[in-house]
DNA sequence: GCATTATTTTTATGTTTGTCGAATTAGCAG
DNA sequence: CTGCTAATTCGACAAACATAAAAATAATGC
């Protein structure tokens, strides 16, 4: 990630409609949620939900699938790690990065694994 | 971390200079730098830094102290940590969440210690 | 007290952003 | 093709934001 997508993403989160719906849509997993109903949920009009999905998917942080007539949203978990880790890089002017991995897939586990060495 | 702190947060780092600002410091540590060396290296006026560490300030992401007349700027690891464990809250419809700490006593190390010992 | 350096506050301006309602595209069933 | 539902695009307006120059505050040393 560099430095022009992490602006995106963080401008994209920097909205308080954005940001309840970005992590509607982390806790709902790779299986994610219709546009419909996010906008029920939320309590926004249609055309206004459309306008702030425009902005995190062009951000990189959700994806969009089509199901029939309805579109389904979903949280980009990719996005997201990268996010984290380019907001720590180099902390505490080390080479290291402490940034957590959230990977559906395994569960949601931290940075480093617990058994399974890479 | 509440919605109302994370879009503060969210919402100060958004921005070109405050972005890097933010991460000159979180790499410069607790020890931080005094205003006018942050104006020097970003190569923005000092009028215009002042406006932006105040936004950062506001936001809880980085801590002021005077040394002289010089007044030391450092980056709030307790928000930043705050901030991504907020951001990744129940991900994946799992109650963990999985957040890095980035804590510059013990080093930067993520949730999980990189070493065998616990 | 007065000059000097460091930083902030003020004021004004141009740009970007969010919201709403109406019109539009897209897919599906009869 | 017509009707129906799902979702997006368009157009206009108010609100929030970043920037720069100038004035003001704060701490230091003579």
């Amino acid at each position: 990630m560099d430095q022009k997508h992490a602006l995106a993403a963080l401008g994209a989160l920097a909205q308080e409609t954005r940001l309840e719906l970005f992590r509607l849509l982390v806790t709902c997993g790779p299986q994610g949620l219709p546009a419909g109903v996010i906008a029920e949920r939320l309590g926004v009009l249609p055309s206004s939900l459309s306008f702030h999905l425009q902005q995190l998917t062009h951000a990189g942080l959700i994806t969009q699938r089509r199901l029939s007539r309805h579109l389904i949203y979903s949280a980009d978990y990719g996005t997201m790690n990268a996010l984290l880790a380019y907001l720590t890089e180099n902390c505490c002017g080390r080479d290291a990065v402490c940034a957590p991995v959230c990977d559906p897939a395994t569960g949601c586990t931290s940075a480093a694994p617990k058994t399974t060495a890479a």
